[in-house]
RNA sequence: GGUGCCUUAGCUCAGUUGGUAGAGCAAUGGACUGAAAAUCCAUGUGUCCCUGGUUCGAUUCCUGGAGGCACCA
């Protein structure tokens, strides 16, 4: 849909798909072939190793000058996710926050580990008792994070986190593709076992060095990895990374039903998408 | 054909000494401003196989039937 689109708009794409950046990772994320990609040049798509660490802040400061040179030449640019919160990154921008030195996460991951969620919550209501009001308590990565804003700055993360939208240059039209859900999770069940059948198993196999980095805990890898540590069947494996992936996508659309800015459009109708965009322009 | 056991949520099963029922998993809904295909929270959805009987009342007890499993023929 998104090449279709390309194609019409004579453009490009900006993928903002945390997973697709990474070169070793090929079959698990269903990256796109080339002939699929059929000409149109893709952003963000293998641009980067797993071994580098990137995160929607470090997306937002190097999609951006992407996206403005694309605007230099281009009327219109496709943006593809992926994740609500990468696209968010692009569109609405982040507030500022401090560089948070290596140390101060591992600190507090391995309280974590140790001690549970418990000294972490109380130590950020003492930091920041306003964020401690509405976090989610029972959510390690919610409460470390502001924690380690709190700890690296003067300020503390509530003060940090305006929640003023970025200004930006372009105006964003956000379109959620909607499929029935039956149809969905079919898709997704059959792109899992395209994914098998294309060799995703000896992609996993050749990762195994990188299994402890961040980009290699997630579905369609993890799984894999349980079932070559001989603690799961393969079918069972693929069953779960099947189960995930259904479980991802239902999150994905909580996400963009909270933003009341995406329009929901027919996924099977590319003339709806088209006609957005003309009634927009 | 005979005997025994089973039939309860989408699945596997528990339970009601007779007062219309509950676990796990699945599923659904939600949160989420630098880990995001990550992480976290909430929610029980039901002709208790069908039929007749006993009873104030039957998913539970009894009769008959259907389906399944096991053993014997």
């Amino acid at each position: 849909m998104s090449v279709k689109l390309a194609k019409q708009l004579n453009t490009e794409i900006i993928s903002c798909d945390s997973r697709q950046f990474f070169k070793e990772m090929s079959i698990g994320t269903a990256k796109p072939s080339l002939e699929e990609m059929d000409g149109i040049t893709h952003h963000f798509v293998d641009s980067h190793s797993v071994t580098e660490e990137i995160n929607a802040g470090k997306f937002e400061r190097l999609a951006l000058p992407v996206l403005e040179k694309l605007f230099e030449t281009h009327d219109d640019v496709i943006l593809t996710g992926g994740s609500g919160l990468f696209i968010d990154a692009i569109v609405n921008g982040f507030d500022d926050m401090p560089i948070i030195p290596k140390e101060t996460r591992e600190n507090l991951n391995h309280l974590f580990s140790s001690m549970g969620i418990e000294p972490l919550y109380t130590q950020l209501k003492e930091l920041d008792p306003e964020y401690a009001k509405v976090v989610d308590s029972s959510n390690p990565k919610r409460v470390i994070r502001a924690l380690e804003v709190c700890l690296s700055s003067d300020k503390t993360y509530s003060e940090l986190r305006t929640g003023q939208k970025a200004k930006r240059q372009f105006q964003t039209l956000k379109i959620v593709l909607d499929w029935p859900r039956k149809d969905l999770y079919d898709r997704i069940n059959l792109r899992v076992e395209q994914m098998v059948d294309n060799g995703l198993e000896s992609e996993v196999k050749s990762l195994l060095p990188h299994r402890n980095l961040n980009a290699l805990k997630t579905v369609g890898y993890k799984e894999i990895f349980d079932y070559l540590d001989g603690n799961t069947s393969k079918e069972r494996a693929i069953e779960l990374t099947q189960q995930n992936s259904r479980r991802y996508a239902k999150r994905q659309l909580t996400w963009f039903r909270r933003d009341k800015t995406y329009q929901w459009v027919e996924a099977s109708n590319f003339h709806n998408v088209l006609e957005l965009i003309s009634i927009k322009k």
